[in-house]
DNA sequence: CTTGTAAATGAATGAACGTTCATTTATAGA
DNA sequence: TCTATAAATGAACGTTCATTCATTTACAAG
């Protein structure tokens, strides 16, 4: 009678498969796609048949899901636990946060955007709101400082896409031992973060040298 | 006799069922993404038997190399040709071009850096080479205008990566007949842009509303 | 020590994959 | 009109794919 096909699992062994199944998983997905890796390269990693992945993930899709689910949820929740000096600017906050959290988690960022069309719509959907839910992290943060004075953003939700997109792009060339160090990197960052938001004027075009 | 396998295409006809191929190709690798996308779905797209497209190139791996190549080739030499007013920034020049040319070609710039990895080593190296070339006139701009006090960056290198993602970002969301004109996103963007990079001093932390 | 069941095996499923090739069809140049 | 060959066909190649499942193995609870 036994159904296969992902009953809750509850031994201790089980769970530390799926474990190793997820960081193989991850891995693989990170380093050639996953449209390009099979359960079996998986399996291999995980030194199992493939057959076995089934007692822990109903399908490939549900691995892929799940690792970027949980990479949601967990930048989320890391957010809400960052911890800095009082009264540090919130968009300094932020930044720091956003590439510390990047350069750590470096494959889950990856996939996390590299997969996102590979997800079914229903699975996509989810994924999408949670990543809307941290933009807007970071929207607030400009609105507010906009309001006060503090900042000029003519558009935050822009504002927010182009920081964003500034910032995540470091861990495709950074390597650690580089010539410039993970506290430079930031150093940098932030810089040009906080004077793209200042609230200052550009003396136009057309000026020479 | 008759060996297969890409001879040298002479016949009209053939030609322009290589640039349909190349076509379908394209809007299929940057909709699923190259290991998603079969050589008979193309090949239904160009309204031809999976066969006859080993007429037209000798492997699937080729058709992207193909378009990616071109992309990059046609990339470089629409710069070359982009014209400004005369005594434009050229801080101002790149920003526009890149901005323009991404949101015009949208299908190419995507799977030409969303498929870098499915790229057999030697070609990667050739494109990475290219992609190369385009950083440069980016980090040149911004070098020489450093050094003329025009600009104030600490890093040319990483500026110019700073900002090609930054503008690279804009076609993930941008769409056309949205709240924003292409126009519009042009400005705010080179705003933020002149500013990251402008010879001011930010007031540091800890500073209140 | 027995038992229930989680976990893994080993073998199989049908489907889809990229690619090959002998053959047919179409067409430009002689 | 004949001929050479480009272009497309239709069928097949061997391989790999995700997934299924009856069976075996391992282990915690009673």
């Amino acid at each position: 009678m036994a159904t296969n096909a992902t009953k809750p699992q509850s031994r201790a062994k089980g769970l530390e498969t799926a474990g190793r199944v997820r960081k193989a998983a991850l891995k693989r997905f990170a380093g050639a796609g996953y449209a390009a890796v099979s359960m079996r390269e998986i399996a291999t990693d995980v030194g199992v048949r493939p057959g076995a992945l089934y007692n822990h993930f109903p399908t490939k899709q549900d691995i892929l899901k799940d690792l970027m689910l949980s990479h949601m949820t967990d930048l989320l929740r890391a957010w809400d636990a960052a911890v800095f000096a009082q009264d540090t600017d919130p968009l300094e906050c932020f930044v720091r946060f956003h590439i510390r959290y990047h350069l750590e988690r470096a494959d889950e960022v990856f996939i996390s955007y590299m997969e996102l069309r590979n997800l079914e719509p229903e699975n996509f959907a989810v994924i999408e709101a949670e990543r809307r839910r941290y933009e807007a992290i970071l929207t607030d943060i400009l609105e507010k400082g906009a309001a006060s004075g503090r900042y000029a953003v003519e558009d935050a939700r822009v504002a927010t896409r182009a920081i964003i997109a500034m910032l995540t792009g470091i861990p495709t060339w950074y390597r650690e031992g580089g010539h410039l160090s993970e506290q430079q990197i930031e150093d940098l960052y932030l810089n040009m973060v906080r004077k793209a938001v200042a609230p200052i004027a550009i003396n136009s075009q057309r000026e020479t040298g």
